[in-house]
DNA sequence: TTTGCACTTGATAATCATTCGCAATTATGG
DNA sequence: CCATAATTGCGAATGATTATCAAGTGCAAA
């Protein structure tokens, strides 16, 4: 446990949106001036391959992460703002689990993303 | 329309997997040897903006097509082989909605996978 | 507390998919 | 056919991410 993964881990959980690398990096400067944005990169590829980040693409070119203990959740993206609201339905959960079972696989992962924009 | 364009189109047409730029490229050298990686690039978006192709990103760096006239679908990757099945649920549809619906918003679009591996 | 050493770091170069710039070529309307 | 606009091929540029490598740091054992 180093200054920069004290910082880098800091600034994730001060985090309420979902950052990408560069704003990692700017907030966790705030804890570590002299952190290089490589070290974000690593870190967060390392905290993701412990299962403690999940990463997500949501379509911009760069990834976003987030802590990844939180209860399952999918996210919709506010096209108008780019706001991306968490959110959780047990009937969507089950009828993932159902359609791999029905095509002959056990479900490992999965990815919902919804695009819209507020209603009228 | 031009000998390029015919020759990306009819490699597309031929293609039943999802094919990325690469794979189209390789592809549409055969109709026309001359072809270039960046036209290739350059007509894939033209496609999409256009609405006749849909840009898939399935997790490994590139992004993969193929033609958007089919009927709405969903994709599960098979994480043995890479394999992509296209599956559709109306009642998931039905769901996307809903959700949308309940969270103030219109669906413009979405996008979900399932990642998974074959039973026992 | 030192010391040893494996693990991290910062800086920078390298990569990889994709996009750009531009001169040369081709499509198309008249 | 001709003129103009659109498209191409090529190679350079881009932007996010990853690799390299020498220097620095955490930490367990002495």
């Amino acid at each position: 446990m180093t200054t920069a993964r004290r910082a880098i881990l800091r600034a994730l959980e001060n985090s309420e949106d979902h950052p990408d690398a560069l704003m990692l990096h700017d907030r966790a400067k705030e804890f570590d001036p002299t952190i290089a944005q490589a070290t974000v990169y690593r870190t967060m590829r390392l905290l993701e391959q412990e299962g403690l980040v999940e990463k997500h693409d949501f379509g911009n070119g760069r990834a976003r992460y987030e802590e990844a203990e939180k209860e399952q959740h999918d996210h919709l993206i506010n096209l108008s703002t780019g706001e991306i609201i968490e959110f959780h339905d047990t009937d969507l959960e089950a009828l993932k689990i159902e359609i791999a079972k029905r095509l002959g696989f056990d479900l490992k992962d999965h990815r919902l993303e919804l695009y819209g924009v507020p209603k009228e």
